[in-house]
RNA sequence: UCCUCGAUAGCUCAGCUGGUUAGAGCACAUGACUGUUAAUCAUGGGGUCCCUGGUUCGAGCCCAGGUCGGGGAGCCA
């Protein structure tokens, strides 16, 4: 049985004082005088700390002579109304037992501000700060919400391959994976790589994307979501791309690109009211020190409706300003980051753009009827831009076909794919929600690096 | 990948026109202190000036190449 107590049940008052008490955690600070020590001890279940009072004369007392910031310990004693201003109560400890100490001239972390970039280079023990204690508590209640909304709405968790042989989705450069020796692969007559003797008996890659595979389970369990890592082998260097993320893709039978608004919308005002309601302490934080206007800005969103415009009359909207942009528009161009800027400007809030020319979107999209457009949906967010990317996906088999054919895609990769198409084809639609993304909007962090636990990127893979 | 800025103590930074022994704040150590909140006060230790090469009597500073990092752009989620 566990012995101990949370930090945070104790802070809430879910225990009642006084009353003996065990706590275990790690120091963040310790303040000494003469005749009474003072602990901040933090354990990770809340932001906050609690209070340690070590009274001289005690065992506990001649103890503190090891510890210093960083050490972990086990603390027993008396839980107290406070008599400090900053905590409604503390432990009056007469027992610490030193489970790590810490070397104060080696350990990283001081006990003062640290910056981002060089936390990122100490990313095993940046979760021991409040900025990334609150980043990675947030980051699971957002996991877990996303679990939630699509479990209540009857969606089933869809695990698709993160190895995978085709090279179809067109999404980006993709990581190989081989047994093959390196050095000395083995080779066919005319010198090319013989995959044949690969592990997979073929070429294979990191998946890109688990949308295709999410639409067979769309066409056989009707509404279903993936929700697992993707890898990109692009050459990013931004702060808004990993080569390794997380990404959440919705598939629903039955859906028009109507249907696939709806849902998107309503998902991501779930997820933002679910941290506005599970994850105050830790919002409260990232608002103080990061971002003053962070929690004002995540209600805003779930009180407004995302404004919904087509490509064609974001295009005309912008035309009249193309003086402003270093990238003119017109239709058919894609738009860039300073046009979805514009528009999330001018609408004040989030958008929703449909119906793109379909000479700059993918080949499993719905074509309209006009034969220019197809039913895509971007939504596009203050500072992040695109966060969500969807369709509703070509469901007949011949207007897919011409367009794989079309685009150059390889039909031998896909006839698992076209062959749903074949065989009880319907209409339905998805789209791909960048996890960390989210969590960039959600807590106001300004660089995807400092929401993912150890970020992958372009030269960096440590840890 | 392109543009741009940067790299000096554990951290954040200053360092003049190229000139003697490279500084500050915080952190850390020691001491003081009757309840502190990133405590306070005093004292002290601490440097591969990113790397390689060049210019120069002399380089932290100038030049070239590289590495890494920030910001912007592209690709995209």
């Amino acid at each position: 049985m566990i012995e101990h107590t949370s930090i945070k049940s104790l802070l809430k008052g879910e225990v009642k004082a006084p009353q003996n008490v065990v706590v275990k955690g790690w120091v963040r600070t310790i303040r000494n005088s003469k005749n009474v020590n003072f602990i901040a001890l933090n354990d990770g279940s809340t932001i906050l700390n609690i209070q340690l009072v070590i009274a001289a004369g005690t065992d506990a007392f001649v103890i503190c002579e090891q510890i210093s910031t960083g050490a972990c310990i086990r603390a027993e004693g008396l839980l107290v109304d406070s008599q400090g201003k900053n905590q409604s109560v503390e432990i009056q400890c007469n027992n610490i037992e030193v489970y790590g100490h810490s070397d104060p001239e080696k350990y990283p972390l001081q006990k003062k501000g640290h910056t981002l970039e060089f936390l990122r280079e100490i990313a095993h023990l940046r979760p021991r700060t409040n900025t990334f204690g609150a980043i990675f508590r947030i980051r699971h209640n957002m996991a877990f919400a996303i679990h939630q909304f699509f479990h209540q709405k009857g969606f089933f968790y869809m695990h698709s391959p993160i190895i995978t042989g085709s090279d179809a989705e067109g999404a980006g450069e993709m990581f190989k994976v081989t047994t093959l020796s390196l050095e000395n692969p083995p080779r066919t007559n005319d010198g090319s790589i013989n995959y044949m003797e690969d592990f997979f008996g073929k070429a294979t890659n990191l998946t890109v994307s688990g949308q295709l595979e999410a639409e067979l389970g769309a066409l056989a369990l009707g509404n279903v979501y993936t929700f697992g890592p993707t890898f990109r082998a692009e050459n990013s260097n931004t702060p808004r791309h990993l080569a390794e993320f997380w990404m959440i893709e919705p598939e629903m039978a039955f859906y028009d690109i109507n249907d696939n608004m709806d849902l998107a919308e309503e998902m991501l005002k779930y997820l933002i009211n679910f941290a506005l309601e599970n994850c105050k302490d830790d919002l409260e934080f990232l608002n103080q020190m990061y971002d003053k206007e962070l929690i004002e800005r995540l209600k805003s969103v779930t009180a407004k409706t995302f404004k919904r415009l087509t490509y064609t009359d974001a295009v005309e909207i912008l035309e009249k300003n193309n003086k402003e942009f270093e990238f003119k528009v017109s239709w058919g161009t894609d738009l860039q980051k300073e046009h979805e800027n514009y528009l999330v400007t001018h609408f004040g809030g989030p958008v929703i753009l449909t119906n793109y020319p379909k000479q700059i979107k993918a080949f499993y999209m719905k074509q309209n009827e006009d034969g220019k457009t197809v039913r895509a949906m971007d939504v596009l967010f203050p500072w992040i831009g695109e966060i969500i990317g969807g369709s509703q996906r070509e469901d007949n088999y011949d207007k897919l076909y011409a367009r794989i054919t079309e685009m150059g895609v390889d039909e031998d990769e896909l006839w698992w794919y076209l062959d749903t198409r074949k065989f009880g084809s319907c209409p339905h639609s998805g789209f791909g929600l960048g996890f960390e993304r989210l969590m960039l909007f959600v807590t106001g962090m300004t660089n995807i690096r400092d929401v993912i636990p150890f970020p992958r990127t372009p030269k960096n893979a440590e840890f």
